[in-house]
DNA sequence: GTCTATAGCAGGATAGAC
DNA sequence: GTCTATCCTGCTATAGAC
């Protein structure tokens, strides 16, 4: 009961302070010195705890962010299991919800966005984790469930239905990650109202969107590459 | 006419390899050494031409990378100049393909978007060229035509036309920057061919989308942050 | 486990020869 | 303008005391 949790043990508090400024400035802007001043601590710990800033960065994503995309997941998946009438619209706005609202907090939040699209983009070893083990697993997930939800009939070409998966988890994942842009042009902070105002504009954009893939003919001509 | 233009002076080629190098692994990621070295000459030279690396990089922004998106500004106002119908569809197939295809070499296209994206995600002094001379106004005139564009009667309102423009131009740049993810999914590699079918969903999605957001009511309820 | 001390190297920047 | 030589700082990592 009372077991003293080795939560503050100083392994964790590096822990933390890593995963804090790593998600912050990325691996090569973070130097161990600055991780162990702000665990107050000294260099030579990381070196005893982790071997290495390498496997410390490692440590981060096995130890941190995986439990949390995780727990993401489970929301996500709660969720859908909590609707008993599933559509599109319902599937999109778990998804938005658990990506932009979600179980976790703000900072938290954050920091998981930070780590994974730094993963996404120019991927290190932890990239594993993340797409392997996470992001691959989600979007199917997220794909098939909405596939089974457009209306029967007009059967949605295969490539189509991808491109749409992927423009929705663009849009959300840019509305995450473009923060500082859109607090620019939109003049809002990201609190709660906001946030909820963002995921029920990407429901109803992305359901026109899917409803514009089903129907809409494009009476528009391709054009070569252009001139210089 | 044969005037040899000093395209090959040093200062030009320490220019262009740290675009390159910058645009590959970042500001921090790259050394003073490792671009004098790409450039065939000694450090110091960095230091004479351009003063210190900071000085360096944000003079790729000025003399490189903003010449360019004048370029990419000018082939999506031509592109909008020569429509003789103009709607919403074709204003956003015209940035659609500005941004995809327009009139960058594939190598050229790429760097250009790496700086871009690495500089609003976390944005150095350089951000100010980036967003203020050229997202900014680029954003504005987008949006502007397309506002003009919409369907009258029923007004937009105005946040709802700004997350619009947003998740539109959102989708292309994810399409753009998260070609890894792409291609992972859908297997395919972004030669003309799929770009163009890229652009074509892109524009039938995001017209769908605007219907969307004018026509449809919600018949979900927003949520609470929900639980751990 | 946590510290001090230090090795050993790579980074940015400058002075000054040519 | 371009190079050589060098300074100094800050980095990772390790050895060894406590």
């Amino acid at each position: 009961m009372t077991q003293v949790d080795d939560t503050d043990s100083l392994r964790e508090r590096i822990l933390s302070q890593a995963e804090v400024l790593f998600a912050d400035k990325g691996y090569q802007g973070v130097s161990v010195r600055e991780i162990t001043a702000a665990a107050d601590c000294n260099v030579a710990a990381v070196n005893y705890h982790f071997g290495n800033k390498q496997n410390l960065y490692l440590e981060v994503f096995r130890a941190r962010w995986l439990p949390r995309a995780k727990r993401l997941h489970e929301c996500f998946r709660r969720s859908l299991a909590s609707q008993d009438a599933p559509s599109p619209a319902s599937v999109i706005q778990a998804l938005a919800q658990a990506f932009l609202i979600g179980p976790l907090s703000d900072e938290e939040r954050h920091r998981h966005h930070q780590l994974m699209v730094r993963e996404l983009w120019e991927p290190t070893e932890a990239l594993e984790v993340v797409a392997d083990q996470v992001m691959g697993p989600f979007f199917r997930e997220f794909t098939d469930t909405l596939r089974l939800l457009m209306p029967k009939g007009i059967g949605v070409e295969e490539e189509r239905m991808a491109f749409s998966a992927l423009s929705i988890l663009g849009m959300v994942l840019y509305f995450n990650f473009a923060r500082v842009a859109v607090t620019r042009i939109t003049g809002c902070e990201y609190d709660l109202a906001f946030k909820n105002r963002l995921v029920a504009h990407i429901v109803r954009f992305s359901c026109g969107g899917l409803d514009g893939i089903r129907t809409r003919r494009l009476g528009l001509c391709q054009q070569d590459p252009g001139d210089a």
